[in-house]
DNA sequence: CGGTTTTGACCGGCGC
DNA sequence: GCGCCGGTCAAAACCG
């Protein structure tokens, strides 16, 4: 792996901070951070809100008390209870509750960040305006329901897009590299 | 042989 | 109601 360079929408704080890790940071790299990258319809409702139909808004009393109910099956094939039905339309009180979902952008030749989890790929789309398709992958950890999707801009194809979704429920499984140790000082520099 | 990727189908939400 | 679109499913292929 070569350099990052991440941008973090940070909207809890009502601003936005970015910072980036690269080892050449002297290079100017005036990225739009994710927020503003809704210019085509692409990436939308980014940030740590809540993708919600607004008039459920108020029925979003549990953020983020028990993630893990996502039923994981061992096989892989999640949600392998409740019989079968896709198109049964379980029982609806369960509404789609969207967890936040954080990206960014990092300059990178390949797609695929190694950020220690396991990730199974289970889906690429085409999307519109763009002529790159979008992954999405879902970490492999059991019980852990974290996903993302990882697509390139168009506009510059040396930048892969990252949109986590949901919190790890576990430690990574796989330190590699340093990009713990880039992790850490994240942490470091988070202003909060 | 078990886990992962591929890929077309399917589904729900939304705008018209 | 219909069609578009983003997201997911799942069977088959792939791979170690």
């Amino acid at each position: 792996m070569e350099n990052y360079q991440m941008f973090f929408p940070c909207s809890s704080t009502g601003r936005q901070s970015s910072f980036p890790i690269s080892t050449n940071m002297g290079s100017s790299n005036v990225f739009q951070n994710l927020q503003g990258v809704s210019s085509n319809g692409t990436f939308l409702g980014l940030g740590t809100e809540n993708l919600l139909p607004k008039r459920s808004a108020e029925d979003v009393k549990q953020p983020a008390d028990h993630d893990q109910h996502c039923p994981v099956s061992s096989n892989g094939s999640f949600a392998g209870e409740e019989s079968k039905g896709k198109q049964g339309k379980k029982k609806g009180e369960i509404k789609k509750i969207r967890k936040p979902r954080y990206a960014f952008q990092t300059r990178s030749q390949v797609d695929i960040l190694d950020d220690g989890y396991r990730w199974r790929k289970y889906g690429q789309k085409a999307v519109k305006n763009n002529k790159f398709p979008r992954s999405y992958y879902r970490c492999t950890f059991q019980g852990c329901c974290v996903k993302k999707q990882v697509q390139r801009l168009t506009k510059d194809e040396g930048i892969v897009v990252t949109t986590y979704e949901g919190a790890h429920i576990h430690p990574i499984e796989k330190p590699t590299d340093n990009f713990e140790l880039i992790l850490s000082q994240m942490q470091i520099y988070t202003p909060f």
